[in-house]
DNA sequence: ATGCCTCTGGGGCAGAGA
């Protein structure tokens, strides 16, 4: 079984990529991030015909999530318990499924702007919240796992240059103590193999010949429960999938499991 | 090293991304 996670950076841009994606790589279950689109503009027709069912969460410009599935879609739920809002409003963020006998959530965890910014504090919260749903759902003995933009790198080794960060959100202790927290409910950081070079990047800046110069962050993640993490047999960043014109600015993650 | 930022909404350019 394949499943993978790729933050798109609006699924409308992205449709000719992801069909091609879709039809070289055919994951079983893809976890989307980014939609930048409603539920009603999603490409659900597109995706039927490739074979898959759609379960998606979008309210339009900004955020959206969604899970496509090939191998069943059941038990959706959009959003998590407790779930805070970002100036007096729920954006559209988590999203879990139950496909071919796998629990699955796809986040796309708040960006912060920040240290200090108000959606710093929301991203903190957020991350508590998204603590509860796996502590509820987790360690049943059904493989489950949270994959998706934590915008989050977990490591100094996960950014290229940590000197360059010192001022900047997504490697500070607050925030990698909520990976931590994670983990601590039970999860494990599924670490996929890189392709080239020696780190596992999964976005680089589209300014700047970032990916030219590998000049990337790893903070699209698998974190995953017992059960589903000692089902892994492989798991790669598909750079290639980052080249040439009309690229998302992350990479998909992909995992595969034993059947 | 595989290309010097891209996306949406709205109809210009602001806001977000990380």
């Amino acid at each position: 079984m394949r499943i993978a996670t790729w933050n798109v950076n609006s699924i409308g841009a992205r449709l000719p990529r992801l069909r091609g994606w879709l039809s070289s790589a055919r994951p079983d279950v893809l976890c989307l991030q980014e939609l930048k689109c409603t539920d009603e503009a999603f490409p659900r027709d597109e995706m039927a015909e490739l074979g898959y069912e759609v379960a998606c969460y979008g309210t339009g410009r900004w955020n959206g999530v969604a899970v496509l599935s090939r191998v069943g879609l059941t038990d959706v739920t959009c959003g998590l318990v407790d779930e805070p809002v970002f100036e007096d409003a729920t954006q559209a963020r988590a999203i879990g499924a139950t496909c071919g006998g796998v629990r699955v959530w796809s986040v796309y965890v708040p960006n912060g702007r920040e240290p200090g910014h108000p959606h710093y504090q929301y991203k903190l919260r957020w991350l508590e919240a998204l603590r509860g749903t796996v502590v509820a759902e987790s360690g049943t003995g059904t493989p489950f796992a949270v994959l998706g933009d934590f915008n989050i790198a977990p490591t100094d080794d996960d950014v290229w240059d940590i000197s360059l960060f010192t001022e900047s959100t997504h490697v500070t202790e607050p925030e990698r103590k909520a990976l931590a927290m994670l983990r601590d409910a039970g999860l494990s950081d599924v670490v996929p193999r890189p392709l080239k070079y020696d780190r596992p990047y999964t976005y680089w800046d589209y300014r700047q010949l970032a990916f030219p110069k590998n000049n990337g962050m790893r903070i699209d993640l698998v974190y995953a429960d017992e059960s589903f993490a000692g089902a892994v047999t492989d798991a790669y960043v598909d750079r290639e999938e980052r080249k040439g014109k009309g690229s998302s600015d992350h990479a998909p993650v992909v995992v595969d499991l034993t059947p």
